[in-house]
DNA sequence: ACAAAAAGTAAAAATGACTTTACTTTTTGT
DNA sequence: ACAAAAAGTAAAGTCATTTTTACTTTTTGT
């Protein structure tokens, strides 16, 4: 489904997290995912799914635009 | 991750589309996916990655929160 | 400087999303 | 009532997400 999707999906998880002062481990076990998940998603490795991105949104107590923006790209319907 | 995310996810894609007057065959070409993916997530059968359901809101022209309810199940952090 | 904790990397395995195909049932329009 | 379109079902296959394990590098605190 279009172009790399990594490049159009943004997340300020790293910010959220250090606002809160949080380890990865810890929003790992928060939320019941595993350490990997939480850094490839920081590095943006691949598109979470839409419960484990409401569940991190849940988590950092914001909503889920407010994590995750995705910026269409023109040329595409 | 946690207990069964179908009963935890809704969404509105049916009324939406039908808001529209859309098929399930338009509404799967114009995001360009298959229409078996459009089937499969109007009957919850499974969680849509961020991605699609971000091109799913965009496309009915609502914010996510509009298309998709996650509600937390208690007795989970 | 040292130890411990946190973050990062990598790769194989498991699971889940999504596709493709083909066929059946329901709905819609005339 | 009939034909055509739309919706639904099912199963096998592909690809992406997520897990697990193990190890390396960086950061933090004393």
């Amino acid at each position: 489904m279009g172009v790399d999707p990594k490049k159009r999906l943004q997340n300020r998880l790293v910010v959220l997290r250090a606002e809160k002062g949080w380890t990865q481990k810890d929003v790992a076990e928060k939320i019941g995912v595993s350490r990997q998940t939480i850094i490839s998603l920081e590095k943006n490795k691949y598109t979470p799914t839409l419960v484990l991105a409401f569940e991190l949104a849940n988590l950092f107590g914001k909503d889920i635009n407010e994590v995750f923006q995705y910026t269409r790209t023109e040329g595409e319907e």
